[in-house]
DNA sequence: TAGATTGTTAATCGATTAACAATC
DNA sequence: TAGATTGTTAATCGATTAACAATC
């Protein structure tokens, strides 16, 4: 296997991602690692050192063609392909990530929520189905499922990610506030924690004052 | 001022805090670092480092009183005094978070919303308020608003990073996918960006195959 | 007191920045 | 060709881990 890249790295990435996709919405054809470096406030350093690790897409004398950097980089990040996304649990986090359309734009696409809630049998969010969580392995048997976007209450979520585990689900977009110990599998788990956010932000506040 | 502790600390302070309240919770009296290691896969090392920022909240021989250090990590992250959230745009997202009930636990109040949409007018989320966008000013001159939580589309959100910090805010929990350029303020910014970390999910996919 | 475990200093490791030769 | 800017190596900085004296 080829050197593991960092996770720093990783991080980094989308933000790049983003400011590329920005220059061409600007029209702006080629730009500089120092150009881009004074608009991400970042070393333009870095930013070659990053890139580097990748490949080398720039040219001396000339910087980066945007457009060429900005599809390489989609492809780096796996946005050249679909990944069909499952939310489990259908509550207000579920349903607001379900609604969250610029998703698709970058390939991600929503195609079923799952809850235990028989109200929200049969309903659906902006057209994406609800089912009863014992519809889950029927429904992962079916279709092709990349991601589980889990947003449910701590208690359930260590025993949903081992059924997802075993039902063949690859990643998990982990909204519970709880670390999944799934070490022994094979599953990717990237993990949003709100709160511990919020918290970070809390102590910046503190620390200000 | 005392030396400056770096985000990588601050960063772990919320896991730390979270692995505390469930030994709380399992009615474990003391833990050593080298316990709490071998639960939080980090080296007792780095929890001694980290802790230790803060001062000497251990005893040799015995190690660290839980509810005892539980307290002063919520002290450090500021989670003994309440901190009222404004959540500015009621859409999905902003509903989603406002419906969050967790936060308060942790000392985190919402306290009202702000929108454009006047089909919104007068609505509430669980009893929390929906204003009109033009209330916002009369709001924050009448009321004490620790945090605004943003969750505009990106091309608002700027101008009302701005507004807010003109109203007098002091921090700013950002949802929206742009980077706030508010350097010149002294206002403490944490960003949220979910499709960075759905990408970081997805490459992280691509290499695993 | 002896054993356990912290607080803290020293060593190592990895990530960032600087420098510059290669090259378009 | 000369100027610009990359790709990459070397130097620096900061964060993590190891070690151990202090002490409960």
């Amino acid at each position: 296997m080829e050197k593991e890249i960092s996770q720093a790295v990783i991080r980094r990435m989308p933000r790049y991602y983003r400011y590329l996709g920005e220059l061409l919405e600007e029209g702006v054809e080629r730009i500089s690692s120092s150009d881009l470096s004074n608009r991400m406030k970042v070393t333009a350093s870095q930013i070659r050192q990053d890139l580097n690790n990748f490949g080398g897409f720039g040219q001396q004398g000339y910087g980066y063609n945007v457009q060429f950097l900005y599809d390489e980089i989609g492809k780096i990040l796996g946005l050249d392909k679909t990944h069909n996304i499952i939310v489990i649990g259908a509550g207000n986090l579920g349903q607001a990530i379900t609604n969250y359309v610029k998703f698709e734009k970058f390939g991600f696409i929503m195609t079923a929520l799952f809850d235990v809630n028989p109200k929200l049998k049969g309903r659906d969010v902006r057209g994406i189905p609800i089912y009863m969580m014992d519809e889950l392995e029927d429904y992962c048997a079916r279709e092709k499922v990349d991601i589980a976007a889990l947003t449910l209450p701590k208690e359930k979520a260590e025993e949903m990610a081992r059924l997802l585990v075993d039902l063949g689900i690859h990643a998990i977009w982990n909204f519970a506030h709880v670390d999944l110990d799934l070490r022994d599998s094979q599953v990717v788990v990237e993990n949003v924690h709100l709160s511990d956010s919020l918290m970070q932000l809390s102590y910046n506040i503190v620390k200000n004052q």
